[in-house]
DNA sequence: TCATAAACGAGACGGTACGTCTCGTCTTGTG
DNA sequence: CACAAGACGAGACGTACCGTCTCGTTTATGA
């Protein structure tokens, strides 16, 4: 009867209150019990929502999990500026070890890469989610060349990538812990790499 | 009253065949349906050895994981040594490449890493694998250092892992493609950075 | 604040149209899927009313078959008048056996046994229309009685009873095929029993 | 991985005391619910069996019933012998007025002859048991044909019928009370019908 | 004729039961 | 008499329908 997915036509009252409550503990039960933890009955009871409500707004595990990435997109994320691009850098590679890390963070973290490797659902709000944040941080490599501190052309987008894939290998791949020291040098060698020319386009 | 797990006290014969069969099917269901596909039963069906046995020796689908990553690991790996940095750090860049995105490999090497992400027993395996590799990957570093083309107390397993993280980060984390490009610019930065001693213990 | 039901207040216009769609729709979906097949939500979208407005007005499934029992009920029903009891009772007899086994109406009337033993509601309307109609054919055996085909003080209702029972017991109970034969058999043992007098009072 | 259903292979043991268990169950909820009080969890809860398995071994609520009346037809049934059909057929027909009004069998026979209405598996199953029952009763007419009490060519099934028709009616269809006297008056109608040659084949 | 209350349309939710799928354990009957 | 095969326990998944609630919108109807 009903054109779209409910919660989209009336998104006042119950409805917000319902999504809320939902999303908060999508987040606390990732946090605890990961990504192969989180079952919709388990959100069901944690945010006092009737589980048939749960599957028919979210429909299942991974849409939990991708509305609950879209509230993590929404909050603001301070890309920094200290005026030169190595602190720039190693200041996004703390920020992500902190993501890693965090004993808040972390867990939830983790599990939003998991649930995007194993679902089309979870992983395009991931990607999504990602792809923004590598714009912003992009910034810092675009300053970095209007200084001079980079030739002009250098891919800004993989700079990020190669001063904050490191951490995410450490973690997710080899199971080596991370650490500030980690990060510094992840970022360094992304400075390197830029000012060397070898992440031009 | 035996003293270990199954298969431990008798590994001649039939429990062998067992456990080869075994081994097989958990890499072929692997490849076709990934880690999530994977089930004991699935596995039990494909290799015609019955599910309380599985159940028995391998305890549950990442036991299964873990013992296929032993198979794998026992494959001899060729460390390249093409008389350069950047040429060895390339070529196992590329050899990474190949083992995330070749066709038959693939789909196997995503199953172990999100096996281990999610299972004590898998990371085991998979760690200890990996730690293997990359200490014989550590060879081209210190040849490297040897021929003076990085300065000394340069950390080998760094090295490598900025050569290979962002190739993984790509596939598991952003889900953005990877190609020899990709491959051939993630091992040039980690050349640069050693050559500028940014990798040093 | 209302008095009554809905529907009670302001019975013309728009409240009759829903009405007649919905107890129409009652009928065609209770001769296409039966009585355990007759769901809220399927006459709600057959005869484009709302959910809401059936479970207001109807409450739930077995109003609307009480509901669409009243309807039947007003149908005018032929009584017989063949001139003896024996025709008249084979009459009665083929008319019973054509609500059961018509293709239209079979469906329908099924779905009316099986709702009123389901359902208090069903049931008071279903045996409402029954008395009526057991009254109605009292007639035949009064009639008979006043030309002396059967003794004084025989019981109508149970002359018409014997009657058709066997085609019910067929229908719902046994499973039996039901045709004229087995109506006109039924029939002539009524008409027999009555004149034997083992129907008195 | 198995041939045909659960339960058929290794009928011995625990399977034997998970089946009476869920029988015990289904005939217990069936005499305090009805037919359509009857469901899956019910009866797993009730008999201390796992729903799972419920399922596995009895497919649905039909299935249960379907079960039950195996049960019910394998014990054994008292064919009357008075001496005459009246006398046999008044037997018949107390035993049929029990069957529907005690008040430990009566909910459980009406939930049979619901189940019946509304499920093809529990038809079959109920059909099969009452076809013996007629059979079995047959052997009343045929030996009241032996003693002359009726014509050759009598059809002894529908005898019996008519003996017991006007029961499951007054039940099912009209919902009035039935007692003995009706019994008795169904019988003695049905003989006389008999005796009359009305129901020659 | 027109204000007002009745009735309806619409969306969402809580709740019960259904039937299914794996996983992992237990138990039986057979080689 | 061990063990392979069969059956079960456990828990989550996703669905269907029921019945309720809260809004807003239309429309009879009588003043």
């Amino acid at each position: 009867m009903t054109g779209g997915a409910p919660g989209t036509v009336r998104p006042g009252g119950r409805t917000a209150r319902v999504r809320a409550a939902v999303r908060e503990a999508t987040l606390a039960e990732l946090a605890e019990h990961g990504y192969a933890g989180l079952t919709v009955d388990g959100v069901a009871a944690r945010s006092g929502v009737h589980r048939t409500t749960v599957y028919r707004r979210w429909r299942n595990p991974d849409g939990l999990i991708a509305d609950a990435l879209e509230l993590a997109a929404a909050e603001p994320w301070p890309v920094p500026d200290t005026g030169d691009l190595d602190g720039d850098l190693r200041a996004i590679a703390r920020l992500v070890l902190t993501g890693l890390t965090d004993p808040a963070q972390g867990p939830v973290t983790r599990a939003f890469v998991l649930a995007a490797a194993q679902s089309a659902a979870a992983a395009r709000s991931l990607h999504a989610f990602l792809a923004r944040r590598l714009e912003q941080a992009a910034a810092v490599v675009e300053r970095a060349v209007a200084r001079g501190e980079a030739p002009a052309g250098t891919d800004a987008a993989e700079v990020v990538r190669v001063a904050v894939a490191p951490l995410y290998y450490r973690v997710f791949v080899t199971g080596e812990p991370v650490d500030r020291a980690a990060a510094d040098r992840a970022a360094a060698s992304a400075a390197v790499a830029a000012r060397a020319g070898v992440l031009v386009r």
